[in-house]
DNA sequence: TTGTAGGCGTTATCAG
DNA sequence: CTGATAACGCCTACAA
């Protein structure tokens, strides 16, 4: 069955020390002397010897897994998340274990059970919109949690995020400057972040005294950029006279463009777009898209070196880091003469 | 530190059974007695128990990961599939741990190492180009393995994936059908399966005495939108007579897209477009572009079956599986006059 | 600095 | 069908 995996054991006795030797050799090296560090790393090598991660995680009541929980695996915005947190990875001997919630808090529950029940020696997860008994359970677990994408008091643990209200309000307002009257809000997988950003897509306009409730378009239906498109295309015929459209993301953006080009309507003039997130190609896109730039990778990086201080016994303090955003302005919305 | 938690024998004190039968009753409780199982189940529901994976681990010397590796977390095809196992994992008690090898075989041999060391229930890697040594490792593993992208002769164990190579010389093949005479080639990230395409074109180029070998641009960059439009920069400043671009991916098909809709070339007419994979995109570009789907989440799907068919004793028997693509022709190849 | 001994929570073996 | 009883491989006081 498991022929004869080399263990600790294997390697002490050829060392000529005791097990427990080797073990603090390989877990505080700093309290085994020179000479018996070297010869067991020797033998180690010698013999290809690799610890079993669960004799460990059992006898020590903790492991290196570190447990992320993101809504899709597949939505750009995560994966780039991802890519922050495995570069932050990167060296360390920390593992990660990813859970994909598929924007379920009930999903996201029984994920976090799962997780939890590994003793994860830290956990990251998305947004702070947790079910009751997710939260009571983030609340007590026994490691350190970071929330990630958003901000907000009440924080379970750490948090590391960005204010959507505050960004689609920004992006708005530079819709309003440029002169746009009619802007409309195109929204897919309305999600609590998407929900944010509609607030504050709103409040921009309510406080212009421009808000008009027609000129907002949903559905609970994945964003992709045909949708884009096909959202474009409920909009003008309800709306014909929209000169302007906020997408909730760079996806639906970007059908916006397409559709638009199709039919001819010229962007920015007839026509201004905006999008968010600010994926790599809404800059090469032409005209170039406006966007509200997150800083996705580097918040994956954070998370997980928050976790790390966290786990190496840093001052608690600051636990909530805003990364904020940045308001790309590009020919999409620069509109050549107002109306 | 870890205060008091629910343990096997706290289950089966409290149901007054051993904790041999609770553990039955969690495993194959198909042989405890009815009676016994629901009162076991009950106490379990009462008392929140949660099985501990470490101690089941190193018990029973298996574990229900499966590993995964992939070359990219952001990389959309390499997401597609990721989709493809969840899903397929979904319901199944295994648990997906995932790598990310960043396209390098060094890295892969490291996290191939981990991995196994962790005894996993099986492993799902990327491609048929691993090294000798990870090669050597997969091969001696106690556990199913599946290759995933590609189809090749001399599977470690199984396989599931289509030919890049048949994908690029299709695509070629159409564009010269379509009477495209002056054919590039636009590639990023050589790696493995780039290559094959890059054989795939060259081999339909040749057999149709159209090859030009300055028609063929690539770079190790990775793959962007921005790249494409760089690239297609480059290869009209070399050869502005190129009447057709063969690009490795949909990115760069993008980039080439927006590059030609800025310099007023037109598309299909002056120069054709086709990209690979078929993302979803590009069906709703304008023009729409011409591409070789495949499979992606399928491939991920299949795999992950694979791996369970044969942990359930499934016939080892076919053991590889070639999923194929499809030649989507669209408006981005379509010449309406021939020159 | 190093060794000894006991235990981490489950499963597997073998009786009953 | 159920119950003892040993492992599983490693860590962690406690001693030396």
């Amino acid at each position: 069955m498991k022929p004869n995996r080399i263990k600790l054991s294997d390697v002490a006795d050829a060392a000529g020390v005791s097990a427990a030797t080797v073990s603090r050799a390989l877990r505080n090296p700093d309290i085994v002397s020179q000479k018996v560090r070297e010869r067991i790393q020797f033998v180690i090598d010698e013999l290809g010897y690799v610890p079993d991660p669960a004799a460990r995680a059992l006898a020590s009541a903790r492991t290196d897994v570190i447990g992320v929980l993101i809504p899709s695996v597949t939505n750009s915005v995560f994966a780039d998340v991802l890519r922050g947190i495995y570069s932050a990875a990167e060296g360390t001997s920390y593992r990660i274990q990813l859970g994909n919630t598929r924007y379920s808090v009930l999903e996201e529950e029984k994920l976090l059970k799962v997780f939890l029940s590994q003793r994860p020696a830290g956990l990251i997860v998305t947004g702070i919109d947790q079910s009751a008994a997710s939260r009571a359970m983030l609340l007590k677990a026994e490691c350190p949690v970071v929330q990630i994408m958003e901000t907000g008091d009440r924080p379970v643990d750490m948090m590391v995020g960005f204010s959507h209200r505050e960004g689609a309000f920004a992006a708005t307002c530079h819709l309003i400057e440029n002169g746009y009257k009619r802007i409309a809000f195109l929204g897919a997988r309305m999600d609590p972040r998407t929900q944010r950003r509609l607030e504050g897509f709103s409040q921009a306009l309510r406080e212009a005294g421009l808000l008009d409730e027609r000129l907002i378009v949903t559905t609970p239906r994945p964003s992709t950029v045909t949708l884009g498109s096909e959202l474009l295309g409920e909009l003008l015929a309800r709306a014909p006279d929209a000169d302007a459209v906020f997408c909730n993301n760079d996806d639906l953006a970007l059908g916006v463009l397409f559709e638009c080009q199709r039919r001819r309507i010229a962007v920015p003039d007839e026509l201004g777009i905006c999008g968010f997130n600010d994926l790599e190609m809404m800059a090469v896109a032409n005209p170039a898209i406006t966007s509200v730039r997150t800083f996705r990778e580097e918040m994956g990086g954070r998370a997980f070196e928050l976790l790390l201080g966290s786990l190496n016994g840093a001052p608690v303090g600051e636990g909530i880091v805003d990364l904020g955003f940045e308001l790309v302005r590009r020919e999409s919305t620069r509109r050549s003469a107002l109306n």
